[in-house]
DNA sequence: AGAACCGGGGTCTGCCATGGTA
DNA sequence: TACCATGGCAGACCCCGGTTCT
């Protein structure tokens, strides 16, 4: 057995803490980042440097049952030693056309009849294991997958692999979503389908189920994906938006069309409530401009709505318009975050002697404020203000506050060498890009120079 | 021409709880 | 009663460059 690193989507740090204890081998290192920062967690996974895996027999469970041969193949009541000492054998179910051919079954394979409580499927796990499967990750996901008596774990890593996934990935998809492996090919190929009509190329897809096993795998219902699908794009949303959809939240269409339709149904409302004239446009900008809204709660989404509402005290038409526009890329945050980086930034700008209407005027103008944390916003304040910068003027410009806290400190240090004043100049300089930014300060410097130059053949000589 | 404004691109999972079902 | 399907939750930015304005 050799160990392999996996890289994995991001994992909260609950989930690290258990993580951590179910995997054997070295530490696992986790650096987050979300929503654009980048999000890595590389986790070891056991692997086999065997190829193995494709020693074992594998019908699809019965409930999910296609393929009649595999049935037939079933009622010979093979023994088990046979199923895993296999060339035969899986020469005659490929003779037999069984393209889901392979599974696991217990060591008493004989027994056919599951008990009503399957004790763990010993064969399955050993074939998970020559697969490179994670089994203590996994089974500690899913525990129930590993009492099933009939799996496809083959046919999935067949299917995968036929759509360009390696090995690697397809023992990392195991190991984060065991229950994948209870799915037919059947059911995937179709599921693949209808993925297929967003997105250009396999390879996006197996990027996509590669970081988020479960949105692919989580649903057995091919119906509803199609549904979500057409009902989205009734929204209006273009082939971009649904793309960017199921690429970054592709969770979306693993909700429940119902589901889907009642968080539509309540942006609509809440434009209607606010006296907005087109509801539906309303609800397409909103999801367009948050592709994230989808996969969070009406009770999240609306009380963001209300403490906005709240704290801001607009006019219904203001606050629709904030809404849909800047607005909707934070409906998203969690309630409680939302209100404690509200308080903190209230306080701080308080505490600066700032007025009630500066504050208001920061989060409208720049609503993403509120997406920082406590402790970012705090550094880049303190980085401004330590340059002289004024509270009035990043009011005035929050656009600054968009830039990392490293980006931040480099273009003040930078502008401090140059001799900047940004009571004279404005903080403006701050808010462009590198490229910008670069040609503005090299102007500045070369500004700067020619003012020194002017000033000494101005001065009259030292003696 | 340079400054200012502003839109948009990238990018969200894995775990837990719960109701339904076999 | 075990398992499945699905809803809900926590967590926490940065940068570029096109367009419009002056």
């Amino acid at each position: 057995m050799s160990n392999f690193t996996s890289s994995f989507p991001p994992q909260r740090q609950k989930l690290n803490v258990s993580a951590l204890c179910c995997i054997s081998g070295p530490s696992l290192s986790t650096t987050h980042a979300v929503r654009g920062t980048r999000r890595h967690t590389p986790i070891k996974i056991c692997s086999s440097d065997s190829d193995g895996g494709g020693d074992t027999v594998q019908p699809p469970s019965l409930k999910m049952a296609v393929v009649l041969g595999v049935r037939a193949f079933f009622s010979l009541r093979r023994p088990a030693p046979l199923q895993h000492s296999f060339g035969l054998i899986k020469g005659q179910l490929r003779s037999m056309c069984l393209s889901e051919r392979l599974c696991s079954a217990p060591p008493n394979g004989d027994k056919l009849l599951p008990p009503k409580v399957n004790p763990e499927n010993e064969s399955l796990m050993e074939t998970l294991s020559l697969m490179g499967v994670d089994v203590k990750m996994a089974r500690q996901r899913q525990p129930g997958v590993f009492r099933k008596v009939f799996t496809n774990e083959q046919g999935v890593a067949e299917f995968l692999k036929g759509k360009g996934a390696s090995r690697k990935i397809i023992a990392s998809i195991i190991s984060r979503y065991p229950r994948a492996i209870t799915r037919s090919i059947a059911h995937l190929e179709q599921r693949w389908q209808l993925w297929r009509n967003i997105f250009q190329t396999d390879a996006e897809i197996v990027a996509i189920i590669e970081r988020s096993p479960e949105s692919f795998f989580r649903s057995s219902d091919n119906k509803n994906l199609e549904e979500n699908i057409s009902f989205l794009t009734s929204l209006g949303l273009k082939t971009k938006d649904l793309h960017r959809l199921l690429s970054s939240a592709p969770r979306t269409f693993s909700n429940s069309l119902e589901l889907n339709r009642q968080m539509v149904e309540f942006l609509e409302d809440i434009c209607a409530e606010l006296g907005g004239e087109d509801p539906q446009q309303f609800a397409q900008d909103v999801i367009s401009r948050n592709i994230y809204i989808l996969i969070q709660s009406i009770k999240r989404v609306k009380t963001n709505i209300d403490n906005l509402r709240a704290f801001l005290k607009l006019s219904n038409s203001e606050f629709l318009a904030l809404l849909q526009g800047p607005g909707a890329e934070i409906l998203d945050l969690s309630n409680e975050y939302m209100k404690n980086n509200f308080n903190t930034l209230r306080q701080r700008m308080v505490s600066l002697s700032c007025q009630e209407e500066d504050i208001k005027k920061l989060i409208i103008s720049f609503p993403m404020v509120l997406y920082m944390g406590q402790s970012t916003l705090s550094l880049k304040l303190d980085c401004l203000l330590k340059e002289g910068i004024t509270m009035k003027q990043i009011v005035e410009k929050p656009r600054v506050l968009d830039f990392s806290t490293q980006n931040i400190t480099g273009r003040l240090e930078e502008l401090k060498r140059v001799g900047y004043d940004f009571q004279k100049n404005g903080i403006n300089i701050l808010d462009s890009s590198q490229k910008r930014f670069v040609t503005k300060i090299e102007k500045f410097a070369a500004s700067m120079q020619v003012m020194k130059k002017n000033k000494k053949l101005a001065a009259p000589p030292d003696n």
